[in-house]
DNA sequence: AACTCAATCAACCGCCAGGTA
DNA sequence: CTACCTGGCGGTTGATTGAGT
């Protein structure tokens, strides 16, 4: 049985509202509130359907709505939070009264994220283009086969291949792009219960920032599927580690991190396989992710994670620590004492 | 003035989750 | 447990506007 249309749409309009509809739309609902939305448009006499009256009403006429552009402290909110969260657009208009998850979708697309590729950070990962290239330059996608290899070649001109490829050279964005970058976050002081669950530092790991800075040092290990046991768990003071099953053509991958000042890191090869694979195999990687992320997400994720850990190393007084696969992010760092909390209320 | 192109944003669409019968 | 309804969400579309030629 395939889904219902939300309403009857014969003889309905559709496209831009008049301002008589929307004056029929304003008194009924200020008179009435608008209880059922379906019946809105009976009793206010509009050939409408429902959800489009509920949408004129929340985007556009609702009286507390504010009007104009955005401000530059809303946008920086915006921008700290969809490092946050992602697009999550409705949570993110939650956190600015008068705004709505439209507008802010609308703005997102169409001037943040474009001033961000300005700025050189991709607007997806929040991470330096240039890092997300050198990660590709270090790692490409492992091929299939030898055309799949030609297809995968990243452009780059033989003397920048082996010069990216050369161990001092396997680091993040170079020194003086880090002295350029700007201050971290506009975050201010809110408190936070530490140390935070697993989950709360699964968004923590979506955090990003324009100044992240990451150093590669990557590695990859062959691991019998019928060693299940996360080896890297044990040698590296903060590690997660995807395990590799080579009959599946999963690669193992480790982010390992240290109080030192550099971070070293390696982003996942993953290929297609289920989720519930993972779960079933992944002590580490478990069932906090597959509860927080999606699939795909995966790799995303494991941007994140790099990106979030170099930020939130260059905070005052942050310090990295992992006990029995839990992260504890230990801080008096207010700026994310207030992002915590903020992704608290979500 | 006429045309093209890009930017903007209101509105639509399909999907999903939660509630209810 | 299932089917259905409703509200809400995020992605996308397309009309409008403005800048550039």
């Amino acid at each position: 049985m395939g889904r219902q249309p939300c309403c009857d749409k014969v003889g309905l309009k559709k496209g831009p509202w008049t301002a008589e509809e929307d004056r029929k739309l304003v008194n009924f609902i200020t008179t009435h509130g608008h209880g059922c939305w379906r019946e809105v448009p009976k009793l206010a006499g509009l050939l409408r359907c429902g959800k489009s009256c509920r949408l004129r009403w929340t985007n556009y006429l609702r009286p507390d709505l504010k009007r104009g552009l955005l401000s530059e402290s809303e946008e920086k909110l915006i921008i700290d939070l969809h490092a946050a969260i992602g697009n999550r657009w409705s949570r993110i208009a939650a956190q600015l009264p008068g705004r709505t998850d439209n507008e802010i979708k609308n703005y997102w697309n169409t001037r943040i994220k474009k001033k961000l590729r300005q700025m050189g950070i991709d607007p997806v990962t929040h991470k330096p283009l240039n890092q997300m290239q050198m990660d590709y330059m270090i790692r490409p996608p492992a091929p299939m086969n030898a055309e799949e290899n030609n297809k995968f070649e990243p452009p780059l001109k033989p003397e920048n291949v082996a010069e990216a490829s050369s161990p001092e050279n396997i680091r993040g964005p170079d020194e003086e792009m880090r002295m350029n970058m700007p201050a971290c976050s506009s975050l201010e002081s809110l408190e936070i219960d530490l140390p935070l669950r697993m989950e709360d530092s699964m968004k923590l790991f979506n955090v990003c920032s324009p100044t992240s800075v990451i150093s590669l040092s990557g590695r990859t290990e062959e691991v019998d599927s019928d060693d299940s046991n996360i080896v890297d768990q044990v040698n590296n003071p903060l590690s997660d580690s995807h395990k590799n099953n080579a009959n599946n053509n999963m690669t193992t991958s480790c982010c390992s991190f240290n109080n030192g000042g550099n971070i070293h890191s390696r982003s996942s090869d993953i290929k297609a396989e289920p989720p519930s694979l993972w779960d079933d195999q992944m002590g580490v990687l478990g069932d906090p992710i597959s509860d927080y992320l999606q699939w795909n997400d995966l790799e995303l994720w494991s941007a994140g994670l790099d990106a979030a850990s170099g930020w939130i190393q260059q905070l005052p007084e942050c310090h990295w620590s992992e006990m029995q696969g839990d992260i504890e992010i230990s801080s008096n760092c207010p700026e994310l004492q207030r992002l915590a909390s903020i992704l608290d209320e979500m």
